[in-house]
DNA sequence: AAAATCATTAATCATCTGATTAAATTGTTT
DNA sequence: AAACAATTTAATCAGATGATTAATGATTTT
């Protein structure tokens, strides 16, 4: 019979040792994650890493899953409720991401590290219960599409600009900050005050007239100065 | 006095060794690429890269800025130009963007490895030229803002924007070309179409009535949740 | 053509790194 | 407390990796 403080004493380091991981590995990336970094971070012995997780590569993922699930799972209700509105959703879901990823502004470069280096993985782990093909916000977004006569464009196009505008600007953090000599907390403010923007950015281009069918071809002469 | 087949051919190795190791690294990253990966994907031998560079992170260094500096020059003349107005600046940046990218995909993801590794590297060498602080269309979009009565909304908010908007879904394209099972030309097809939508959804947003002025304080007492 | 310089290669070194092992320590059960 | 199992550690291994070296080939200079 397995005692209650066997197995808690064991998830105490284990859980530390997924932690310094989470940390290390946030940090660094994959590659350039030594086993030996995560064991100091952790205060734990080097072998131990390998006695509860078999390798450093079962370790990454358990560690990228987790992280990823949680997120997941914080949304996956969202995006199908059938009552919230498109644009309350839409609202919301900016929202939950910004905090989010205030609190974990590694994570993008995380997956986008991921993604590069082994795209399965990811996927087909992860990505199960979110694919977004049986989603319920996708019929909303496209029912609201064709209500408002935006069959000539891509809706896919918004959805980049919804996803874009939020997670682009926490990658290009350090840049950003750099070139603009802006703390961590300024920055973060300006996440919070886009909460409100990006929603109404968004509607803006949704209501947007597209001035499509209009100018095919235009008879002004300079028109492309240069095209390279 | 130094010969022509001397240097051509130098150069010719020189060049083709950092040929392979911009593939290289751009495909797998610094700490994932091997010294031997380059000099497998030159054909020549691994020495050479020692010959010719002194150590795998010289290479890189070079390797880095030259591909960072192609791109900068190329737009630094663009955004310091007194003579197009904001708005053809905003499409040709955009067109000028989404060409460079396309023909490489890699770069961006390259140059955020590079800034979560180790910011001052590139900022020092190659950010020189193109601060910001003191181009020509950073005073057209103030002049612009405070025109339009947009003082109320930090023009980085836009700026921001228009770079989300093109370069994020390059970045991302790995994940949404898995999940929506998108071929690259597709995708490509799709960045073309925005080379045309992103100037116009900025221009929305900077047209857009800023219902800011509404509520300056509000009696919330939950305001700051978190700022950690 | 001899000498000298440059380019290239195979072999090797030293270190790093992920993983394993065997012993030591701690905790639990009988 | 003896026996047993779980946890932790120090030491070590095997392979990878960045770099160097010494020898060979090619090209230029004298």
């Amino acid at each position: 019979m397995k005692t209650k403080t066997d197995t808690e004493k064991s998830a105490s380091t284990e859980e530390k040792i997924k932690e310094a991981a989470r940390r290390v590995f946030t940090q660094k990336g994959y590659a350039a994650t030594r086993t030996r970094d995560i064991a100091e971070e952790s205060g734990y012995n080097l072998a131990l890493i390998n006695y509860y997780f078999r390798s450093k590569e079962k370790l990454f993922d358990i560690v990228m899953l987790e992280q990823l699930q949680i997120f997941v799972h914080s949304i996956a209700g969202l995006l199908n409720d059938r009552e919230t509105t498109l644009p309350k959703k839409i609202e919301l879901l900016v929202s939950h991401y910004i905090d989010m990823l205030i609190a974990n502004p590694g994570l993008p470069f995380f997956i986008l590290n991921e993604a590069y280096a082994g795209p399965e993985k990811l996927f087909e782990k992860v990505g199960a219960g979110v694919a977004g093909q049986d989603l319920y916000i996708r019929k909303q977004w496209l029912e609201f599409a064709t209500a408002h006569k935006m069959n000539t464009i891509n809706p896919i196009h918004l959805f980049m600009n919804l996803m874009s505008m939020t997670v682009f600007p926490f990658i290009a953090s350090p840049i950003l900050r750099n070139k603009t000599n802006m703390s961590t907390d300024a920055f973060n403010a300006l996440m919070v005050e886009r909460k409100k923007l990006i929603p109404a950015w968004i509607d803006a281009m949704m209501q947007m007239p597209v001035k499509q069918s209009a100018p095919p071809k235009i008879p002004k002469s300079k028109q492309k100065g240069e095209t390279k």
